[in-house]
RNA sequence: CGGGGCGUCGUAUACCGGUAGUACGCCUGGUUUGGGACCAGGUAGAUAGGGUUCGAUUCCCUACGCCCCGACCA
């Protein structure tokens, strides 16, 4: 894409309404624009972003058997009353019509989600059943906070799982998390699983994925040689307690940010809703069943969180904007344009996913705006610039290298 | 929801009970051109409603909005 015909302009200075260092970056590179408290919508460059993270999770839920919906968010009210969390979930968004009906605005989707198998569930034959969708979510929270990370609407991958015993539902979890852990590790994020809570949700504990940053609302402590986990909220561990799981370290204590998490639902709400499968048995039974939360929006604002420098964000290539940003430095210099007009036309061709950064402008304010956004390669075209020599900049290291016209093209420019 | 803070051009800020100033942005023109360059001219502002006062952007009250701490967090 041409930044000349990109909408959105960066800003020198932050946003003196945001603290939150994910919103600060966001909005001066044009990212994302405030709406209200939690609220933001996803311009151009931001919206690129959320997509490869939606579809990196996407692609994890369709290898493991997972099928896409696009769930209704505008819900009837009677779905809700069938349940008790119309008058018991504090956080449901309610509106009335003109004619006074009443709605809920999707806040979580097993209302939704659970009727729609017990549609086509009628057979153990028909399970397991995972069955998910990626969008936005109302919460009516009484304090929004943290730029994106803790919004009133947010974007989450919702996955419903319907087994037929809670040994098959244990079974699921065990892959769905090995799935997650992938996600978040393709994301650039080290996530840890732990327990929680369940909350008014469900009477049973619920499993977390943690990243540690100073940016979340959670405590956790962990333990450095393996992988135990606990939320300071349901357990008893202390930091400096020796790791109950390996025995051998001191537990960690951090903060961290819950960007994912995992219900086990039992059989409320098919009994809620009357779904019954008739098992191989001949008898009649209430599946089990799981929620599965990934959310989409805070784990863009964890990977700004930790993917940042003094000079803005530095984004990972598989959820970058942009793979490389072409910087043309011509000013006016006929033959440096047409090399930089060719190269991106070419890296166009080659399917290099690239930002050509044509403007009317100088150097300064292209390197500045080129480290604000991110970007992971900065292909510069400048006066020494010729086929045999391109010179790169990797935006982590600022490590330049330089590489010819053919290498530039076939990708060679990430560095390892 | 409890507590605290803050609302001034598009953005970031300053001052002040009696012409609201600066920087950036934006528009014109010119000089520049590998790290947000310079000169000249221009554009544009006090959240809303009450009150005090001769006079309020400034002081007081209320509402609304935003941020932070806590509570909460399907």
């Amino acid at each position: 894409m041409r930044q000349s015909q990109l909408f959105t302009k960066t800003r020198k200075e932050a946003p003196a309404d945001e603290v939150a260092k994910n919103a600060q970056l966001l909005i001066r590179a044009g990212f994302i624009h405030k709406e209200m408290a939690g609220v933001y919508s996803y311009l151009p460059l931001g919206l690129r972003v959320l997509t490869k993270i939606e579809n990196i999770i996407r692609r994890e839920m369709d290898a493991i058997g997972g099928q896409e919906n696009k769930f209704a968010t505008l819900h009837p009210s009677e779905v809700w009353k069938q349940t008790g969390a119309w008058d018991g979930v504090d956080v449901l968004f309610k509106i009335m019509s003109r004619t006074e009906k009443e709605y809920a605005i999707g806040q979580s989707e097993e209302e939704i989600a659970t009727p729609i198998a017990q549609e086509y569930v009628l057979s153990y034959k028909d399970l397991p059943l995972a069955i998910y969708q990626i969008g936005q979510k109302y919460r009516d929270e009484l304090r929004a906070k943290s730029g994106i990370m803790r919004g009133r609407e947010f974007g989450m991958k919702d996955m419903y799982s319907f087994s037929a015993t809670q040994d098959d539902f244990d079974k699921f979890y065990s892959i769905v998390q090995a799935a997650y852990f992938r996600a978040y590790s393709t994301c650039g994020l080290t996530a840890k699983a732990t327990e929680a809570s369940g909350g008014s949700f469900s009477e049973k504990l619920s499993y977390e994925f943690m990243v540690l940053t100073d940016a979340g609302e959670d405590d956790i402590v962990y333990c450095e040689s393996c992988s135990h986990c606990a939320n300071v909220e349901v357990s008893t561990e202390k930091e400096a307690d020796t790791c109950p799981k390996c025995g051998k370290n001191k537990l960690k204590k951090a903060r961290a940010s819950e960007v994912g998490n995992v219900f086990d639902l039992g059989q409320k709400y098919p009994k809620a809703f009357g779904f019954k499968f008739m098992d191989a048995d001949g008898e009649s039974k209430y599946p089990v069943v799981g929620c599965f939360g990934f959310g989409t929006t805070r784990t863009m604002g964890v990977i700004v969180e930790k993917h940042a420098d003094e000079r803005g964000m530095v984004w990972p290539l598989s959820v970058a904007p942009f793979a490389a940003h072409l910087v043309d430095l011509s000013n006016g210099d006929e033959r440096i344009k047409a090399m930089a007009e060719s190269l991106y036309a070419d890296l166009m061709k080659a399917g290099v996913d690239v930002l050509f950064d044509d403007r009317d402008a100088r150097a300064g304010e292209k390197f500045a705006d080129s480290d604000l956004i991110g970007i992971p390669y900065r292909i510069v075209i400048g006066k020494s610039s010729s086929d045999a020599a391109i010179e790169v900049v990797e935006r982590k290291t600022g490590e330049t290298k330089t590489y010819s016209r053919e290498e530039t093209l076939s990708g060679a420019y990430v560095l390892r």
